[in-house]
DNA sequence: GTATACAATGAATACGTATACACACTGGCT
DNA sequence: AGCCAGTGTGTATACGTATTCATTGTATAC
């Protein structure tokens, strides 16, 4: 038991050779039924499995999709992940996860040309970033989920986030807010940039200014949701409505809010955006803009099985649709 | 470029053998300095990686850790994963993350036998659940992280359950409370046994009595803890504390105590465990039983890189302090 | 000047599987 | 009787690397 049996051991064992007993776990039917039979109760008897290894380098297939993730305490992002290892077993692939805050340059690039699984889905692609780049320099089959590159000759499934984005800002111009406050991120990619200037857009359609001083541009933690909650709320003439482009930031915002005494939705509401599970908590209750997760992902992967299977098909694009949910953060004022 | 190089590619380009080309690779010191600059710099301008796969097979190392984990989106198991990937990657091991939920038993059984990983992790050892087992009868090196397994012969690293809830249940006798609600889940394994049993030890230390209605039992999704605030606060003498197993259910009390009206912790205190960042938020600032995520994450680690490196070394089982941290969901009564 | 140690390298092999190829056997057909 | 198509099986090889073994050349010792 020290070297676990191969499949030479179990031909020896059956009375047959190496190869028959490769033809019946690959299911080749040029196998008689009988000796089939035999192989498979002397597979089973001996708990066989085979090497994922030595297949692996046989068919140069791993059965395995490198995922590239950030911040996965993130409620959205824990959510995307979940996600994607639920569509991944589902169809029989393994999972090797990296995060690339914590893996160095170096490390990612050597991952990426070892040949150590079939495809890559990137969750986090950004401007800066060099790895959906390298990602497609090395010829692995890649696909962006989550976030887009605008151009990127390769295969994105994204929501619609300038669409989201433009429906939360109609929806609180239609309520009558015209003092609004937007906390957003520093663009660094498709994503964030959407969320913003869409929501931005509905405004200017509506002649609805946003005053500078309403703008807060912070970084991605909960905190910083709060302190911008607290600047804009404890201000003489605080805002109605606060939009922010994701959940996470919209939670340290209704904590803020909290803090400052603001009631929500009575003085102000509030809308964030992803959409995750939290929101519906009652501490929370926040209206969201809904990201397809579930689809989102599937789409993905299918792209990835697909571009996989051939790898000279022309790339996709596909965006879905992002639609307001509503909570108790906003309340229909009539 | 549609096949990546290999080392005897290589070696015909520097004008060595495969064999000197590997050597290189592996710094194995028996290859003239020269040598070894001339073909460092043909690797390096072909932009070079050795496949892994192949290396995998010929060594026997995979440098992959296979974790295995549930709820990903649950916030405690999602910093939990955090911290593994973080270790991991520090050492320059890569991880497949597979989800018990996701998996089907079949799969998983498959897996431990395909000599895919160097290693296994387990975070989430059930009594029930036959994965322990299986990992270990497969004879690949494996340790148990965060959820352990009384008695079981397996490296094993986890925080002091029953005294982090002993001393929960002493810091709220000590603070005056007799009329005390315990929102625990059916014990699936010594984690939410004991941070069931060691909240009761420490009452029945003092001489305080859990009266039968106090106690709820439930699942472990937030909704869970906010139907069992509301039942537990809405009678006509509610306890004046809670506590509960973890910090998910205790979000849901907070929930559930803020739907009914009654004030935390003017009306009742509140006390999880895991100690989650988000406990830290203000919208739930609540007092929770610390877990030394990172010190268990490394120190498990650790044991399983010397179990990989000596399978026969005796096993061991490191039990860590859970200190409590005190936020706003308690506070000093004098 | 030969024997010996040692350094550096190449040739050959093994890891465990999948598969191209060769081969034997069967049975139906002319 | 001879042929051919088809079926089932074994032999041999390849995937890309690490490593053992053999070989060469060089320096040191007698």
């Amino acid at each position: 038991m020290a070297r676990p049996p191969t499949s030479r051991d179990l031909a020896r064992l059956a009375g047959v050779s190496q190869a028959t007993v490769s033809r019946v776990l690959t299911n080749n039917p040029k196998v008689n039924p009988e000796t089939r039979a035999r192989v498979l109760q002397v597979l089973k008897d001996a708990n066989y499995t085979p090497n994922a290894l030595a297949r692996a380098m046989k068919t140069g297939r791993t059965d395995t999709i490198g995922v590239f993730m950030t911040r996965v305490t993130s409620p959205f992002h824990a959510e995307l992940l979940d996600e994607i290892g639920r569509v991944l077993s589902s169809i029989g692939l393994h999972m090797i996860l990296w995060n690339i805050e914590h893996d160095r340059e170096e490390t990612v690039a050597e991952v990426l040309h070892q040949r150590l699984v079939d495809g890559f889905l990137l969750t986090s692609a950004t401007y800066d970033s060099k790895l959906h780049t390298m990602a497609l320099a090395s010829g692995t089959p890649t696909v962006l989920v989550h976030r887009g590159i605008d151009g990127l000759d390769c295969d994105q499934v994204v929501g619609d986030n300038w669409q989201g984005a433009y429906d939360a800002g109609k929806y609180l111009v239609d309520h009558g807010h015209t003092d609004i406050g937007l906390v957003t991120l520093v663009p660094t990619g498709n994503t964030s940039r959407d969320r913003d200037l869409g929501f931005r857009a509905a405004l200017a359609d509506a002649g609805v200014k946003i005053k500078p001083s309403n703008v807060v541009t912070v970084g991605v933690p909960h905190a910083d949701g709060h302190a911008a909650a607290k600047k804009l709320l404890s201000r003489k003439n605080p805002p109605t409505a606060i939009y922010t482009v994701t959940d996470l930031l919209a939670f340290g915002i209704l904590d803020g809010a909290r803090a400052v005494g603001a009631r929500v939705p009575d003085d102000v509401w509030v809308i964030g955006f992803d959409n995750t599970e939290m929101a519906a908590w009652e501490a929370f209750d926040l209206t969201s803009v809904d990201q397809p997760t579930h689809t989102i992902v599937e789409t993905g992967v299918d792209l990835l099985r697909q571009r996989i299977a051939d790898p000279d098909r022309p790339t996709e694009v596909v965006t879905l649709p992002c639609p307001l949910a509503i909570r108790g953060s906003t309340a229909n004022r009539h």
